[in-house]
DNA sequence: TCTGGGGTCCTAGGACCC
DNA sequence: TCTGGGGTCCTAGGACCC
């Protein structure tokens, strides 16, 4: 019997949570990002339909999107709003069953999730009948709408969401909120796809792929996966040749996930040109992470900062503290210390502290 | 156009140890 | 004279994802 595995994938969600507490909203062009004043440094989190229209989107910067479309509803990212609504969501799908059997929910974010059996599949199963059931309970408990895709392994459920979104121009788009994906119609459905359609294929993969004359999913799977192990390395390589054959976990891993690390970054409006000011926000950054490991009741045993200069070159410096801590004043210590490895000299846009935190197993 | 913030994992070279 | 090899940790950077 099949194991399926449904991907629930929510629509516009920042957009969609600022619209449900402020329904005046709804209908306009919205764009939510950094602090919602599109003449400061800050990209876009999401753009409602309306506003792509305008050629809005993530990613972009505010100040592009303003220009773009001035008519435009700012708003702020708006954090513990989003974190409570998405709770709202995984509570709905986790209170879900099918056929008495409580659903398994790996949450990968805000807005997705993954959804399993805990036991066997019932025979006759629909995934198509489990997919709209799910829509519906979230709708009904959020007052949200999602696209749901169905795998018989994660990566296909997660590729199948793409065909059931109301703004999809793929030619096996259903918009109809529920798109799937298996093994038999893998390669007829993405074989003539570039690799880049792949979940954990980037930019830099697919113009690496290319250089070996590897455009399209079928290539990628064609290729001897020694080529691919030499070529991008013994870990990636076998991984990304699965990719091309569709092939991947159908297990939905139901554990609370646990953050190996926290970390604070930010752009200032102004570049900082003052050393006295570069070490007062490094320490603020340093104090808000600890703030953060606190909540999690593990110290921290690696202490990195970030450093982005005016011209956009981004460096990292980290070091391995004596000891677990998470003492403040000892921490952002250890931070101000890594500054000495970085040359200062030039204009600071952005400042970012990250602490890793003792893994379980080490307390 | 002027480029956020928060994460995870992999790679690779060097240090160090046996 | 010409200099092993494996394992592990540390560090910096990069790719990817939401």
């Amino acid at each position: 019997m099949a194991r399926w595995v449904w991907h629930v994938d929510l629509d516009q969600f920042i957009a969609a949570v600022e619209i449900r507490r402020r329904p005046e909203l709804a209908g306009l062009p919205v764009v939510v990002g950094g602090r919602g004043d599109p003449t400061e440094r800050g990209v876009v989190s999401t753009a409602s339909y309306e506003a792509r229209a305008f050629g809005v989107g993530s990613g972009m910067p505010l100040r592009v999107a303003l220009r773009r479309c001035p008519d435009a509803v700012f708003l702020p990212v708006d954090k513990d709003a989003y974190d409570a609504a998405s709770t709202e969501v995984m509570d709905a799908l986790r209170a879900h069953a099918v056929d008495d059997q409580p659903v398994l929910v790996q949450v990968l974010g805000w807005d997705e999730a993954f959804v399993g059996l805990s036991g066997e599949t019932p025979v006759g199963l629909d995934p198509r009948v489990v997919a709209a059931q799910l829509r519906s309970a979230v709708a009904d408990a959020t007052g949200l709408s999602c696209c749901v895709g169905i795998g018989d392994n994660r990566l296909r459920a997660k590729i199948a969401t793409e065909f059931g979104k109301p703004d999809a121009d793929h030619p096996f788009g259903t918009h109809l909120g529920i798109g799937m994906l298996t093994a038999e119609d893998w390669f007829p459905v993405m074989g003539e796809r570039p690799t880049r359609a792949l979940w954990g294929i980037g930019k830099q993969t697919a113009r690496r792929l290319e250089a070996l004359g590897i455009r399209t999913v079928r290539e990628l799977a064609d290729v001897d996966v020694a080529v691919l192990a030499d070529r991008l390395g013994p870990t990636m390589g076998p991984y990304f040749h699965q990719l091309g054959h569709g092939l991947a976990d159908a297990v939905v891993d139901p554990t609370p996930y646990t953050p190996v690390g926290h970390s604070r970054e930010e752009t200032f409006q102004q570049d900082l040109t003052d050393l006295a000011d570069v070490r007062r926000a490094l320490r603020a950054l340093a104090l808000r992470v600890v703030h953060d490991i606190d909540a999690e009741g593990r110290p921290a045993r690696r202490v990195g900062i970030k450093v982005r200069f005016r011209t956009f070159t981004t460096l990292t410096r980290s070091l391995t503290l004596p000891g677990p801590t998470n003492d403040p004043a000892v921490i952002a210590d250890a931070a101000e210390s890594l500054l000495a490895r970085v040359d200062v000299r030039h204009p600071i846009r952005l400042l970012g502290v990250r602490l890793e935190m003792v893994s379980d197993g080490e307390r």
